[in-house]
RNA sequence: GGUUUCGUGGCCGAGUGGCUAGGCAGCGGUCUGCAAAACCGUGUACAGCGGUUCGACUCCGCUCGAAACCUCCA
């Protein structure tokens, strides 16, 4: 099948056509979590959307290198003064080491992406375990001589690098303006710009985590783990750079200003950006009330929530926007997205179970059903536009609702048609996967044929009071009987 | 104040210069002992005001509103 696969390349802000550096290999770096919190919403976009991305690339036959690193390293905390890194704040509070508190939240990490069904990446490295990567660029951006040290920090030189290269290039940034826009600081300041951002910084005695340098003891800036990382394992120049919206300025940035710098060209091709996620049309922060973490979703245990929402639900939920979008949570959203899923779900086992028509099958490559198949791919090959995706897979839905009415015909080929399609695209690509409860099938199974058989009886005899009875209790236990023309069929919600 | 994304029917959310996205909810019908599910039908939606055009929700400008980042800091 010919595929042109065209993404969304924040650099340019236009679609372009996907090609890949050095076929069948393509090399993705994506920015991954800072593990000093539980694992919430904010994290779970990022990492289905590249998972999403992830998939398909492997579906076109591409041998990936997926790389997405774990912060575990402090940055700075953003609403204390004291200058103090997340990680080890958090240690303090906790009395932990700080590479405890780090492999403590980076394995709940693990567990809740596990839960949506995101695949974990071929590489997931860690800053504290490149620290030498990370001095020998430093070195590097010092001796091409775009930074200085001061006082045993060292600083990237942001002016005299705009004297070569457009840094704002990727955020529609004016550098006279990032200048003009910035007060005069009072002396403490080492910088001499106040654009300019820190490669190494200085550790205060206070500070727990820290390393070794030619400057001192001392810990790197937050841009630089990402640019070390992504060229040790992905190479001078790769494919696809991923992240939040959030991370455009000045995260990503600088980092193509520091590889220019250190590598004399940029490492980048194509930059990807997802949205942001709103809740109930306000952001999501935890002073206003309405952080919620992935935890707190799957249980439903969080003020605002009216119900648990399965990791599917939330996977599906996400899908149905487009990566680009704002997305809103709502309760009225995620129910919607619920039922939604369900359907496609039930879908799903209603055609396994449809018998073929006896029509002349149709040549390859035509109807209705190869007709969706395309549209499928055609929404996927358009910056992975997942809600066109799904709207496909309701069609074939309808298809085959439509049929197990009795009411369409569907041949042997249709339906092994279909089949392919939902286990590639609802499966495969988009990484929906069911979930059944318990793991008990057998005898759960072999109960409920019996219960039914007995409702069927007293139906036959137009026993309505045991069969409703039945029924009733039956849907007390989460298991709705669904009764059809051949027979009823039942479900566990 | 700046940069960037947006503003679509009751809710969520695609898309397009002229041709029904889709889901959820609602309404009417079919089926059913009843119910559920399913199927069929059903909505003068594109923030506001100008402009370009034979024609704009889609392009341009302005206004209003939302979000992210920046404006203090790494």
């Amino acid at each position: 099948m010919e595929n042109q696969l065209f993404i969304h390349n924040t650099l340019t802000r236009t679609k372009e056509i996907f090609e890949a550096i050095n076929p069948p290999f393509a090399g993705m770096y994506v920015c991954g979590p800072t593990v000093y919190g539980d694992p919430h919403l904010g994290h779970a976009r990022p990492a289905i959307t590249f998972d999403l991305v992830f998939r398909y690339l492997l579906h076109l036959g591409y041998k990936v290198r997926y790389v997405r690193n774990i912060t575990d390293v402090g940055h700075l905390v953003a609403d204390l003064d004291e200058g103090e890194d997340k990680i080890a704040v958090k240690a303090r509070v906790e009395q932990l080491e700080p590479m405890e508190v780090a492999q403590y939240y980076a394995d709940r990490y693990f567990i809740y992406m596990d839960a949506l069904n995101v695949k974990r990446p071929s590489i997931e490295p860690r800053a504290s375990g490149h620290m030498i990567e990370q001095i020998l660029m430093v070195q590097k951006i010092l001796d091409e001589g775009y930074a200085y040290e001061v006082n045993g920090s060292v600083y990237f030189d942001v002016e005299k690098y705009s004297k070569s290269y457009n840094y704002g290039k990727l955020s529609g940034r004016i550098l006279e303006d990032l200048l003009a826009n910035t007060r005069t600081l009072e002396g403490q300041d080492e910088k001499h710009n106040a654009a300019d951002f820190a490669l190494w910084k200085k550790a205060q005695p206070e500070h727990i985590m820290r390393w070794p340098s030619p400057w001192g003891d001392g810990f790197p800036g937050w841009h630089l783990e990402c640019s070390a990382m992504s060229t040790k394992y992905l190479g001078d120049y790769f494919d696809i750079h991923g992240g939040g919206m959030d991370l455009l300025f000045p995260h990503h940035e600088s980092e193509i200003a520091q590889c220019q710098a250190a590598i004399g060209h940029e490492s980048v091709k194509y930059w990807l950006h997802n949205n942001m996620i709103t809740i109930n049309g306000q952001k999501m922060g935890k002073s206003l009330g309405n952080f919620i973490t992935l935890d707190q979703f799957f249980t439903g245990t969080h003020a605002s929530l009216q119900q648990a929402y399965s990791p599917m639900t939330i996977r599906f939920f996400i899908l149905q926007a487009h990566y680009r979008s704002t997305l809103d949570f709502s309760n009225e959203a995620l129910q919607a997205a619920d039922k939604g899923l369900k359907k496609l779900l039930a879908g799903y086992e209603t055609l396994g179970k449809l018998m073929p028509s006896p029509l002349a099958p149709l040549p390859e490559g035509e109807g209705r059903i190869a007709d969706l198949q395309r549209s499928c791919y055609d929404a996927m090959n358009d910056d992975f536009n997942s809600p066109m995706v799904i709207a496909s897979l309701f069609e074939g839905v309808r298809i085959i609702n439509s049929a197990a009415d009795k009411k369409e015909d569907l041949s042997s080929p249709e339906l092994t048609g279909l089949k392919t399609i939902f286990d590639t695209f609802l499966f495969e690509i988009l990484g929906i996967k069911e979930e059944k409860g318990g793991d008990n099938h057998e005898v759960v199974d072999g109960l409920m044929q019996l219960v039914l058989a007995i409702r069927q009886k007293s139906r036959e005899t137009k026993d309505w009071g045991t069969s409703d009875q039945i029924r009733d209790a039956l849907q007390k236990l989460k298991i709705t009987v669904k009764d059809g023309k051949d027979g009823s069929a039942w479900n566990i919600e």
